[in-house]
DNA sequence: ATTTCCCATGATATAATATAACATTACACG
DNA sequence: CGTGTAATGTTATATTATATCATGGGAAAT
């Protein structure tokens, strides 16, 4: 949080007090938050919001890269590598549901170059894993 | 088309009119449909459709590997590989907005190896990349 | 300090995507 | 022939997302 807070001011971004909140709720749940949950939880907290308060701060937030779309469940969780441009790994648990960031540089090169041979140009990658979480795992 | 027929005979499958003809309605266009956009060509082809028709079909296109979902914008392509249960890979043309399926295989294997290494069991991935295609590029 | 401008927020309405629930039909199998 | 299962029909509604226009608030130039 406290990086962020730099970033932002280094950057001339405003992390105004919904932006601010919804980034918060982002990063004390460690699974996929829909707009909608994100609403209800602003609402509780004090914010007389309607949708587009909710998604324009996670519009803000994902364009700045502190937090990224989980497109197979319309859900949003908090960036681990906030202000990085980067392809991101999401790994995915169907047991506890848990969206986690992981390792992704390995392999995003060799993919990047596969890609080519097909004559495509590879921008930016989205990778979603299904499976199962060693928390979960191990229960 | 052959194949998928021959497929769901041997497997006991049952291709009926309304999911061949939403097969058929992917197969010929290569950018990602979404459902709606199936269901309106549905009526046009005669069907006299509501909304679970299309969703219907499409989940057992999706279940049994005739078509994918492409989690980013809600839409759907036919597979390209009929029956095979495998971890697809898209390239997605901001520029024309066709989808199509790419080789996964050299890199999936390493994928795996690097999730497990944070403990998490991999059972399927979908990556979808973001670029521009080859006949775009060229143009 | 006042104006000006831009960006963010407020507020209403509605669009687009997806599913729940229950009724009806079709058809393979005994 | 029944009878049971899977597919389809139909209505309603839930969920996700955006368009649009009005209002406010603060930084920068004058």
């Amino acid at each position: 949080m406290k990086n962020i807070e730099e970033y932002c001011k280094n950057n001339s971004l405003k992390l105004t007090p919904v932006r601010r909140k919804v980034l918060e709720l982002l990063l004390e749940e460690k699974r996929g938050l829909g707009a909608y949950r994100i609403l209800d939880l602003l609402r509780e907290a004090g914010f007389k919001s309607q949708p587009p308060v909710a998604y324009r701060a996670l519009d803000f937030l994902v364009e700045n890269g502190f937090a990224h779309k989980i497109g197979s469940q319309n859900s949003f969780v908090a960036c681990t590598k906030p202000g990085e441009h980067h392809s991101p790994v999401f790994m995915i648990c169907k047991k506890c549901d848990s969206v986690s960031e992981g390792p992704s540089s390995p392999i995003l090169p060799e993919l990047s170059d596969s890609l080519r041979d097909t004559g495509f140009e590879v921008e930016q990658t989205i990778i979603e894993a299904e499976g199962v979480c060693g928390s979960c795992a191990s229960n």
